[in-house]
DNA sequence: TCATGACATCGACAGTAGTCGATATTGACA
DNA sequence: TGTCAATATCGACTACTGTCGATGTCATGA
């Protein structure tokens, strides 16, 4: 595995797609961060942490909407936090996931002409 | 699998991800949609498009940039084809790939808050 | 009709990713 | 300190995906 540790949305994001002909380490960033939405598990916790009240929700939340297991939960909302595309807030024992702002919008502008 | 044959670009971006929490169908639908664009050699391949002379290229031109071989350039155009990214038109012996206008401004939209 | 060139499909293989149960970690609280 | 509850990590398994070489298909042109 190459690891491209800290891919995270602004690296991603620098050029836009229909430019001119990405960078092989350009097309692989942004792979790396539309990776981390390509799944369905992991939009519908985007969108619930969106939804939630305060914009923030913790993994007890998250876990019976989505119908995964806890570990299953808490990994998708790893790789979602290492795109960066969500924070995490730790407070007592509970973890609190929120959207990072613009991170969606960013990855949004790289694809769209407009 | 759950086939879910024919999920184009205008199925899967019929709501947006930030508004409200996204359904099981429309989670899989969009995260079907995002695979298709999350690889970096169909990045590159949907950039090279876009960027050639007339908006389209035959397989023969995209070989050598991407540095793939000839079967597996075509699985990936198949791939954005049948995602709706790519059309595709055979004229004589060679098949040219053009970009579906408006088809990454769907999935843009469908991410971006703005 | 036959050979050639462009592209698609097939079959196989290796690497990757989603999932879970089990377990470790961490903080709150009695 | 010991227990409990919430998360994170680990290890394993399965399924999927990217890749290639071999082969099939089809249109062109001699």
């Amino acid at each position: 595995m190459t690891e491209i540790e800290l891919t995270d949305v602004s690296a991603a994001c620098a050029t836009s797609l229909v430019g001119e002909p990405l960078t092989e380490e350009a097309a692989a960033e942004l792979a790396h961060t539309m990776k981390a939405l390509a799944d369905p598990a992991r939009l519908r916790l985007l969108s619930i942490v969106a939804a939630s009240a305060g914009g923030e929700a913790c993994v007890c939340d998250l876990t019976e909407p989505v119908g995964l297991s806890q570990p299953t939960v808490s990994h998708h909302l790893k790789v979602l936090t290492d795109a960066g595309f969500l924070s995490r807030a730790k407070r007592g024992t509970l973890a609190y996931y929120a959207l990072v702002p613009g991170a969606l919008d960013r990855v949004s502008r790289a694809l769209g002409t407009a």
